[in-house]
DNA sequence: CATGAATGAGCTTTCATTCAT
DNA sequence: AATGAATGAAAGCTCATTCAT
């Protein structure tokens, strides 16, 4: 597993007050905000400070690029998806599977809901593949889907199924659905999401024939 | 004096001869492969008359605009989609059902790879959502679900499965995983990806408990 | 006065056709049109092709370019402003005076109205100052006022008016009311903008103190 | 997601300082230059700038297009023409008719000096009809020439003459005049160009038969 | 004679990034 | 720390003009 890239040096070796954090976070805020609102690659360096309330060159004093506030966003995204995916290793066969199923994929759809945007960053096509940030998104959604991987290995996956394969192919439907239900706003109830989603991992994993 | 008159009245009339459609053609050709290549948004008209080999004019003889051109790949990628939601219906419970599955899966990967910058453009979140590029999109990914999901209130979902969610969620999966596969290269043998898909459709139309 | 300045050579060495003059004539007319309803600036190659029904390439094998085609548009506009002047020479100080300029205000009406576009283009400011059509513009018009003046010169101006003058200014109301009541479509009765005129050219002309 | 907000609402918050206020005066002063040097459909962006002595960029942090820097000019055009329009209400007729009329027009002249650039745009016809711009200008020379209109009403229009039609005749003249002598470089002196029209106009409105 | 396909110069506009204050 | 003015590279699009057929 990887080592949390470091910070760009410009950011580590600036010494910053009360003040300058403040505005950094109200920067990282707005970032979060407009990307969702907007789309990571159709907002531009303006829409976030005027959303933050500073001057456009505030920006350049905390961050290199719109780039690099997205991967100040994706530092917590990459840790609570690691927590996610941990958070399934206990799951187990039996009478209690399908409840515990369903309260990981609930969970799944809350973190979703915090993190939409670094996401879907990751996974629209339209980052320059070689950046620094697509990396880390593909380093991440691996990590991710391998720690899936182990636990549907551990358990036994049904049927021969290839945990590898499987892991990316549930995940990315977690994925897939929550972000039309959430970011496109598909109109279902949660219930039905919750549910759906539950049974097909639930029948992907512990379905006999 | 100077009215308003937009110029594309002219354009919609002009009759086209060989040469020009098969410059038309070459267009269309390079546009599929650039968008593959770089994604939509990220191309340039240029990449497009670059790989096609005309100057940068002939473009606008053809299309108005880069969306233009998308539009005009969109309607062939629309027509195969409809035909294969629709050759999901013949599916019936029973022992060969894993069979027919599988070929179905089989073809849908095919078709995702011929028109796979189309289908992308659609699900990435970066066109202007009100274009009619758009609603083309949500059109029909709608009614390909639509369609699909009829199916599977058809063959009597398992476990009363929700047809609606069910079928989003199945096409959702099985979307990202050509994607990841096809286009980001994800290194997996073709086998393996068809038989987990097909597994997990299959475990979710047709598991009982 | 200026000889009428021969027309391009490309232009008088081709032998043309019956058929040959035939589309040249659609493509003044059109030209003619065209430019009444956008404007001269506005106006491309194209409209004149559209509404005249030749090909794109028709129209260079007739002309050279936007002016050229004005310039021979131009060529009858001439004659008749100039033998417009010559009908004003007639009028004499007298009963019929009121009668006969009314008379001739009407005609430079009507002649405007024929001739609307080509004096607009000559007018504009954004004619190339030192393009042919402009210089042979400024010779017309600077003749046309010349006539008048030497009109008024001859019937001797009232209080010293200065004739020169007297008849650029004069010329330059009749033409600009032409063109606001014609072009631009003022809403005033004919007859209103016909007396107002002449009322206001007999009193510079005829009045005494 | 990617909100078709348009970026300007921050634009019209932005606060300006005194640099910014600087600039953008140096950038209105070049274009009312080249906009009198070349005319306002042929001025580039690049013109302005060129002759300000600011960056291509620079324009368009402080208007939208070449249409909005007109507008900008034409905010004082409007007021100096309503001042001037009710400055030649307290006329009379009597000795000095023709004294005041005289000094009118000098003022005239002197604006059209001023205001020429916009002025020309507002009557050009190479204005889109239906923008801001063309609609301010149908608007100011209306109210301009009904001012000029009312004042003739009051001072009772010798021989019947119609007071609207006749304020648009009059007007358009010394729009013309003043033109082709302040723009075009018509070769007459000062005083023949202010006597003549001054002359006119009296004639026009104090004249009996 | 006529056609319409092709070309590319020329202009507009956007926006990330730099920098003086 | 913060500001906001300035810059210029990068696209986009239009249209006069040429030319092969």
């Amino acid at each position: 597993m990887m080592a949390p890239m470091p910070a760009q040096e410009a950011e580590a070796a600036r010494t910053r007050g009360e003040q300058g954090e403040k505005t950094r976070a109200r920067l990282l805020d707005a970032a979060q905000t407009v990307f969702r609102e907007r789309g990571y690659a159709a907002t531009r360096i303006d829409d976030i400070t005027a959303k933050a309330g500073t001057s456009h060159g505030a920006f350049y004093l905390y961050f290199q690029n719109k780039q690099d506030i997205l991967e100040a966003l994706a530092v917590e995204t990459a840790e609570d998806m690691y927590a996610l995916a941990d958070a399934l290793a206990t799951i187990e066969r039996g009478e209690e599977s399908y409840e515990s199923m369903r309260a990981w994929v609930e969970r799944f759809i809350d973190a979703y809901d915090a993190h939409a945007p670094v996401v879907n960053a990751w996974i629209a096509a339209d980052i320059e593949q070689d950046s620094r940030f697509a990396r880390l998104g593909s380093e991440v959604l691996a990590e991710f889907a391998g720690r899936i991987g182990a636990t549907i290995e551990r358990i036994g996956p049904s049927d021969g199924l290839h945990a590898g394969a499987a892991s990316i192919a549930l995940v990315a439907m977690l994925e897939r659905v929550s972000y039309f239900w959430l970011v496109r706003g598909t109109p279902l109830e949660r219930d039905t999401v919750v549910d759906t989603l539950t049974r097909i991992w639930h029948a992907a994993l512990f379905s006999r024939g």
